[in-house]
DNA sequence: CCTACCGATCGGTAGG
DNA sequence: CCTACCGATCGGTAGG
């Protein structure tokens, strides 16, 4: 649809939505203005209306990217057909770098969907839904012969929030990075995920012990 | 709505701030309006403005008001002079107990925080820091004699990514609750507790972390 | 007539 | 406690 377009066009377009993703994590999509992403960018604000249509298509772009390439991981690292735990482990590893240099986009992703309209919203938690079956079909090669299958899903989603809940405490000038805390999560995981699977064989049985 | 004398202005304003807290887990403090905040509290906006100075009060009443809580689970399991793990399991139950019936308020504080000036923002930010201490410390004493008591902050900050990560997918017309989680949650960190000990005893001594 | 913009301003709404 | 407003800024677009 570019293909038209001045060469310039394409890198200028990424420009902006590089500056829009980062000024949206900072500040939220609501608290985010045009001007704000024109004067990042370098450039008038109609000048920012001639690479985008409107605010919404900023977020929707930068969301629909990133969830994009984080389909493209699970992709590849279906293709290499791993054993179960090598395979969840290379999911963690490779979901956390990609984080790391796509935290802007990821918060993006995880906060500003709700602003979407219903259409480019329901594509957008499409692929994420994909994206967490994957991991949750994974979750579930770990745990063979676990009579709590229901748990998988929800066990995908705790591993999610240790990963998805770096970006709040993690910060670039600490010491400590995401490639850090990466084995940290498998190591937590995959020592914990025994343990789950024999308390809960018998469901919902350690819900109100200590209350 | 009916509506009391005198002494009715403090239920007004508590009825306020829940109004203010859903919308502000909606829609997010910047997206969200003081006449969207006068409409669900059933009165105009210039009434609105006889009990809350300022859009500002109302996120920071509600995150500190939610993180006070917080802070009084705390010192409540502190009193009760648990051992180690008995103890850390009592803190991820009432926490997750308390995030279950204030789910408004949980969001507002991991989310809108941000929006605070510098004065309010540290006064949040304090205790939370307070209540993070507080369960590394508990973490830390799960992990008697570790060599990598550096990890005792990020571990304690990825059972947090675990439970607040809960409210973007327990739905409360699902079949899982946050009650249902919780045991689900200490079966995994300890059970996978000790794994972390042993393959990252060692590793970088001095790593800080920004919380 | 195209592109790549500019200074200025549109109709509405924000917090107050 | 309402109507009536303000200075400013919102997302988006006019003419040139």
């Amino acid at each position: 649809m570019a293909r038209g377009r001045a060469s310039g066009y394409e890198s200028q377009r990424e420009l902006i939505l590089a500056q829009a993703a980062a000024l949206f994590a900072r500040q939220g999509y609501a608290g985010t203005s045009m001007n704000e992403v024109a004067k990042a960018s370098g450039i008038s604000k109609p000048a920012l209306y001639h690479y985008v249509r409107d605010k919404q298509e900023l977020a929707a772009t930068i969301a629909q990217e990133h969830v994009a390439r984080l389909e493209a991981v699970v992709h590849d690292v279906g293709r290499l057909k791993l054993d179960p735990e090598p395979r969840l482990r290379e999911l963690i590893l490779r979901f956390v770098a990609e984080y790391a240099h796509a935290q802007d986009a990821h918060r993006v992703l995880t906060e500003d969907v709700r602003y979407l309209d219903a259409e480019e919203r329901a594509r957008v938690l499409g692929a994420e839904r994909r994206v967490v079956d994957a991991f949750a079909d994974a979750v579930a090669a770990v745990r063979p012969g676990a009579s709590a299958a229901a748990l998988d899903k929800p066990l995908a989603m705790l591993l999610f929030g240790m990963i998805n809940w770096m970006f709040t405490w993690i910060k670039p000038e600490g010491r400590l990075s995401y490639d850090d805390m990466a084995p940290v999560v498998c190591d937590l995981f995959f020592g914990g995920v025994g343990a789950v699977q024999l308390s809960q064989s018998g469901r919902r049985a350690h819900s109100t012990i200590v209350a």
